[in-house]
RNA sequence: GGGCGUAUAGCUCAGUGGUAGAGCACUGUGUUGACAUCGCAGGGGCCGGGAGUUCAACUCUCUCUACGCCCACCA
């Protein structure tokens, strides 16, 4: 029983009724409870994003593996959830509040934060949406978010452990700060940019009448930052460096605050370098931090003179003067800033040495060198990166960093493409402290309290830290929030309810716990009352479905996010979160640009799901994925799997035209006649190749495989193959083996394009109640049937060889010929013999007369061993036909004579492999053969 | 400075140690009602340059050139 089709196919008709159908009726996620489990976790996109191309394809891949997955039986669950995106999601609702002329520091924490969540309940589910209209068919029920109650438990927990463990530990050193958004970052989140800047160079007078070797009373400096000069604690030269040997020890007189620096040796000064001295400000830089500690300042000794905001505030030795004091560090073509007030202070008083250029022969003084300089800038924020002294809680990476290196070294877990291992091992092996702790009010809070000595006390909650500090000591709650990243790197295990599955906590708990004691109860009501996902009764989430099989995700994220979760995964739960790790590329603009809003090349995937389809976006996405490489947008392309979806439609309407209706069985049905045998191979080939391709994770060849599959095995050549001649009704055979091959398309399709093959599967039968989706993976035990490939084979080149023929000769394609085999092989007299109504039908030849074609002008047809005469009476120039034969005459003679010297050839004969050397044989025998024929085609021709 | 990647038809991209493919574009043409978002036929490539290994290289090695990306403290 099948439903009508509209006679064209509209993706926007179909698309939102099935994913309701979808969703409404759990169909993301079936109850298989002794299925095999299959497990992907979605990279949870911040709560503030809305979808983007890369997601498109992250999602796309992801949903291609579930979805093939779930079709083979598994218990295939791919987890969805959103993550807070501290900064990000931060950043967004001050911008609401800065246009409303209000500002964050209007409000209390508490009330702050109580507004993002109300922003997060009213504008957070967009891209979950978003999500859906790509069709993505992730188990929304036990949609997730990293700031969940249980969710935030587990992060608390993980904190905890590990400062108990030694760690996570806090530490005053430089971070990497922005003063824009007042928070430290991680290394990761610093760009470095090049910028356009100077090179000054300064003398610095020596104190107490000291003087250089060469009789100078000052050291030469260079610095592209001269205002971190007001901070400066020494000067360091290099100890085997012999211009300055006399002096180290001695001091300088800092020019502008008159402070007394000495004047050190430290390897860190290079000799080659400049003048081979160089100043060292140790609050503001990451080289001279380490001299200073070398030289024995303890951090808290290191003089400070930038604030929060990065301007600048007086040093604990008070020597800047008031001038300098509150202005910005720098600020171009203004002397408003530091840095200019600071070069002109020191020109004024002639300790700047001008830069000299000379052109044309006219000498030129400038106050600086101009010169590139790689400059930090912040990932969110934009602005420059101050290097600044604080105290912060830093992660122990390195430590954390072994486990997840060897596996990857053992193969345990297998990167893919591979080429991204050694990045890998070159960033895991050199990786730094982790600063973990953000300067922000979003997040989760840091479990760490703090008595009025600055004793630290780290506990679950308020009340432990209490009962492990002085009864009677006043605890402050540290401040800060942690990096999101730290909560994020839980996320394959945490989702399914690590360290508790089923969460053991309830509703009455949320106070005390999801990231705020007492002081932060607020942060917690407002979203999901029921605290986690719901556990279906019984279920073991976490024992099922955790390791993961796979992660799917973009090279940008490999260390933020990967790597994070492979320390976490591996010293959480002594396993590897995933066996397989699976990085694509980005998606650039046509013109092979990133896609930036600035640069305003941004394309909207929903923008392209609107105009082709999800289906035909998705599939681009597949087709495009070859391991490893970057994906061009191409609009050309998307449409032309709209036309594929288009296309598949059709020949579905074709079929219930002709009474083709769904399969009524699993296995391929019985079939005699050649062509049903053929298209049955022809699935099974098709599968194999699939199934391959996906094992590999090569998306491109999977859907390559499927593609021609369809459009010319079974569109171009099947559906026309089994055309019925005038007036005659297709055999029930042949209704069978179509139907059932329609079935295994759908199927084999789906994956890729979900809407479309749900929906033309529906409309092949009456299976409400066997959606597609939860259909199942063709497992057809029939063979390749190789004597029927072949004769179809024999077919199709018969064909090819006609149109071909008749297209050059100017024939019109229509004109149905009669052809004269004079000596027919078996296979000709097989095949013609079984197919008359096809070879009348698609090679247009009204008969085959096994005898000699009667003389006259005439079209050589050769197909294999065969050599057909078509007469044409006057249809035809003998001219056009000799030159078509010549033609080809060329190409085989040339063919079977490069084939003919290598063959001669004693070394190729002797050395290739055996089967190279037959191919050659019979690619020599079939083209002599060739140029055989048709020298006496020729020659019949006069 | 270190590492990685890419250079194949006009465009976007696959590809294998045995002599090169797809989609789009282009040219010609339209055959029975699935489809013009289509069918059929066709043109088009010293596979970035050079050297080496091999009987044989687009495919392996080295090198050069161009472009892209990542990491790194050159004051």
């Amino acid at each position: 029983m099948t439903s009508e089709l509209s006679k064209t196919f509209d993706p926007a008709a179909i698309e939102q009724r099935w994913y309701q159908h979808w969703e409404d009726n759990g169909l993301f996620r079936p109850d298989r409870p002794d299925a095999e489990a299959y497990t992907i976790v979605n990279p949870p996109p911040n709560v503030t994003g809305s979808l983007h191309i890369g997601h498109a394809l992250d999602n796309t891949l992801q949903d291609i593996m579930i979805r093939y997955e779930r079709l083979r039986g598994k218990d295939a669950l791919w987890v969805v959830g959103t993550d807070h995106a501290g900064i990000a999601t931060q950043m967004v609702v001050e911008r609401q509040l800065e246009a409303a002329q209000d500002k964050r520091t209007n409000y209390s924490r508490e009330d702050f934060i109580a507004k993002v969540w109300q922003w997060k309940e009213e504008s957070g589910g967009t891209i979950t949406r978003q999500l859906r209209r790509l069709g993505c068919s992730m188990d929304w029920s036990r949609e997730q978010f990293t700031m969940d109650p249980h969710f935030s438990d587990a992060v608390m927990k993980v904190f905890v452990d590990l400062y108990n463990d030694g760690l996570i530990y806090r530490d005053k050193r430089l971070v990497n700060w922005d003063p824009k958004l007042k928070t430290a970052i991680s290394d990761l989140e610093v760009e470095t940019q090049e910028i356009k800047g100077s090179f000054w160079h300064f003398r610095y007078p020596l104190a107490d009448g000291v003087k250089l070797a060469n009789g100078r009373d000052y050291i030469q400096v260079a610095t592209t930052r001269p205002e971190t000069m007001l901070a400066d604690m020494a000067v360091a030269v290099h100890p085997t460096d012999e211009r300055y040997a006399s002096v180290v020890g001695k001091f300088v007189t800092l020019p502008i605050t008159g402070r007394r620096i000495p004047i050190l040796a430290d390897e860190h000064a290079d000799p080659e370098l400049g003048s081979g001295a160089v100043k060292i400000t140790p609050g503001h830089d990451f080289n001279d931090f380490e001299v200073g500690k070398r030289a024995g300042f303890a951090p808290g000794e290191m003089l400070n003179m930038l604030d929060a905001e990065a301007n600048v505030s007086q040093t604990s030795d008070g020597l800047i003067p008031d001038e300098f004091l509150g202005l910005h560090r720098f600020r171009k073509d203004k002397v408003d800033g530091a840095r200019e007030l600071v070069v002109q202070r020191l020109k004024e008083q002639g300790f700047l040495i001008p830069h000299v250029t000379e052109q044309d022969g006219e000498r030129t003084e400038h106050d600086a060198e101009p010169r590139t300089i790689q400059t930090p800038f912040g990932d969110r924020g934009g602005v420059v990166i101050e290097p600044w002294l604080t105290d912060q809680w830093y992660v122990d990476a390195a430590q954390l960093a072994k486990k997840p290196i060897e596996a990857v070294k053992s193969g345990e877990v297998e990167i893919v493409p591979k080429s991204w291992e050694k990045t890998f091992f070159n960033w895991m092996e050199n990786i730094q402290p982790w600063c973990v702790s953000r300067q922000l009010w979003w997040g989760h809070r840091i479990p760490a309290w703090f008595n009025a000595d600055g004793e630290i006390f780290v506990a679950l909650t308020e009340e432990a830290a209490q009962a492990k500090a002085d009864p009677d000591a006043v605890l402050t709650r540290d401040n800060d929030v942690l990096d999101t990243w730290f909560s994020s790197a839980l996320w394959p295990f945490a989702t399914l309810g690590w360290p508790n599955d089923p969460p053991q906590h309830g509703v009455g708990d949320h106070a005390q716990h999801g990231g705020g004691a007492g002081s932060v109860g607020r942060e917690v009501p407002l979203h999901l009352p029921s605290g986690g996902p719901p556990p279906r009764s019984g279920e073991d989430l976490l024992a099922k479905h955790y390791p993961n099989n796979l992660l799917i995700s973009g090279f940008d994220i490999l260390f933020f996010w990967d790597a994070r979760m492979m320390m976490m995964g591996r010293h959480l739960t002594g396993q590897n979160p995933w066996p397989r790790l699976y990085l694509h590329g980005l998606v650039r603009a046509a013109d092979g640009q990133k896609m930036s809003k600035s640069k305003g090349n941004v394309v909207d995937p929903l923008g392209l799901i609107e105009q082709y389809g999800a289906d035909a976006l998705r599939f681009f996405m597949a087709a495009m994925e070859s391991q490893g490489r970057d994906i061009k947008m191409d609009d050309r392309r998307v449409e032309g799997y709209r036309n594929f979806a288009t296309k598949l439609w059709n020949a579905t309407r074709f079929c219930q035209a002709n009474g083709i209706a769904a399969s009524t069985t699993l296995e391929a049905p019985a079939a005699t006649s050649a062509v049903n045998r053929w298209i049955i191979g022809e699935v099974v080939e098709t599968q194999a190749k699939l199934d391959q391709a996906l094992a590999d994770l090569r998306f491109d060849t999977a859907a390559g495989t499927i593609y021609h599959f369809v459009w010319d095995n079974f569109c171009d050549w099947y559906i026309e193959l089994i055309k019925p001649g005038l007036g005659a009704n297709f055999d029930a055979e042949t209704k069978a083996v179509a139907g059932w091959v329609l079935d295994q398309i759908l199927v084999m399709l789906h994956p890729f394009m979900p809407f479309v093959t749900e929906e033309l599967w529906s409309k092949q039968g009456d299976r409400a109640d066997y959606p597609l989706i939860t259909a199942k993976w063709p497992e057809p035990r029939a063979k390749v049937d190789a004597a029927a490939k072949a004769e179809v084979e024999w077919l199709i080149a018969l064909t090819s060889a006609m149109r071909a023929a008749k297209n050059e000769l100017g024939i019109p394609p229509g004109t149905k010929l009669e052809a004269y085999l004079a000596d027919p092989s078996d296979a000709a007299k097989t095949v013609i013999a079984g197919n008359q109504s096809a070879i009348e039908r698609i090679a247009r030849i009204s008969a085959v007369h096994f005898e000699a074609a009667p003389d006259g002008a005439a079209m050589q047809i050769g197909v294999g061993a065969d050599s057909f005469v078509v007469p044409l009476a006057g249809l035809v120039d003998i001219e056009a036909e000799k030159s078509r034969l010549t033609k080809a005459l060329e190409v085989s003679a040339k063919e079977a004579k490069s084939l003919e010297g290598r063959l001669s050839n004693a070394n190729f004969v002797d050395r290739a492999k055996p089967e190279a050397v037959e191919k050659a044989k019979a690619d020599f025998a079939h083209h002599s053969a060739e140029v055989e024929r048709l020298t006496a085609a020729l020659e019949r021709l006069g």
